[in-house]
DNA sequence: GTCTATACTGAGATAGAC
DNA sequence: GTCTATCTCAGTATAGAC
């Protein structure tokens, strides 16, 4: 069967989203795809590999949306710098959208991120999209040094990796508001000790 | 050798704090600490059991000095909610002064929370003291709704985990200023959509 | 009580027949 | 392309030596 592949894709999906990445283990795939073991590694080479080209399918589609938006956005502000909210809303927008449409792989993205590996696929795949990202949240902050800027990236990653495998119940468009709300007031904050609060 | 369990131990914080939980091989560390396979599920039982002994043993009085700081600040204002940041300093301090003193166990930590085995341990170790911080930061934030206060805990609690986990080089001390910066404003922030930038 | 030797089960990976 | 058989290594369990 040609999509032997894509069965394996799918099962894998299902399964990652439920028990996480560690705690799926390549025969419980096989057993819900209805394959043979070594049918994994001939398409895929191994789970690693597997991961991967699920993360790059799904999400390369809405790292593109996420570009668009972005640009979009750039272009009304007609030069100006955008309001942290706005760049993050461009971030989260597709994202939300494909929770709505298939709210499974929004779950795999989160145990990816829970289970540390998120820099590996963000370096083979997200690094691109990334980057625009990072310089329009730059050009919203001004007030603050390169360094602390770099560590408020580093909280952010954290807090969206975080949130991302929260309990998939509830309403995830309000849960991306709340998220944006509080990142925008971690990054307006004064960059140096004194007048907060 | 009665010293058995405490080689075990020392094996296994460097091994995981250098490689992470899951990808510790308990035959790495009877390996390190030169002591037999068996050992391990002699004195603790699993490898569950041995994180988990790991952690209490550190971190029990890293959260004694926690509790104990934030009742000494919560007497010197006088029944006055304290404000963020000094309930956030109350929380980091301690962990600061045991990062001077072993670097090592503040990576294990990060370690355990990245990759979602926080919980349980919270659950059965560190639940009393982190209910003392929650109600402390309740009090700081009364402008916001319940549901919008547990979400931004829960924001809290990622980048915590993200950022302990970091690399270890650099002023540990400086990172959680500008950790309680950024989390200071992350909770500051407006509870509903308006006025925020 | 403490520890060693050894075996059991299930994981990911691989070679080679069809 | 697919499957069978097998390899290595993981965590775990137990029997028995000191």
């Amino acid at each position: 069967m040609i999509d032997t592949k894509q069965k394996i894709l799918d099962a894998a999906e299902q399964l990652i989203g439920d028990q996480g990445y560690a705690a799926t283990s390549l025969r419980q795939v096989i057993a819900a795809a209805g394959v043979n073991l070594a049918a994994i590694h001939y398409h895929f080479g191994s789970k690693d590999e597997l991961l991967h080209e699920l993360l790059v399918r799904k999400a390369g589609p809405v790292n593109e949306k996420r570009v668009e938006l972005l640009e979009r956005y750039a272009a009304e502000a007609d030069g100006a710098p955008l309001p942290i909210e706005k760049v993050l809303d461009a971030f989260f927008a597709p994202m939300v959208e494909t929770a709505d449409a298939n709210p499974q792989f929004v779950r795999v993205m989160g145990r990816i991120v829970v289970e540390g590996l998120l820099p590996a696929v963000v370096q083979r795949s997200f690094q691109p999209m990334f980057s625009r990202f990072v310089t329009a949240l730059r050009r919203a902050v001004p007030h603050i040094s390169e360094e602390e800027f770099q560590w408020r990236i580093h909280f952010m990653t954290g807090v969206i990796a975080h949130t991302l495998c929260g309990v998939p119940g509830g309403n995830f468009q309000e849960r991306i508001d709340r998220l944006i709300r509080f990142l925008a007031g971690g990054f307006h904050a004064p960059g140096v000790r004194g007048a907060e609060r």
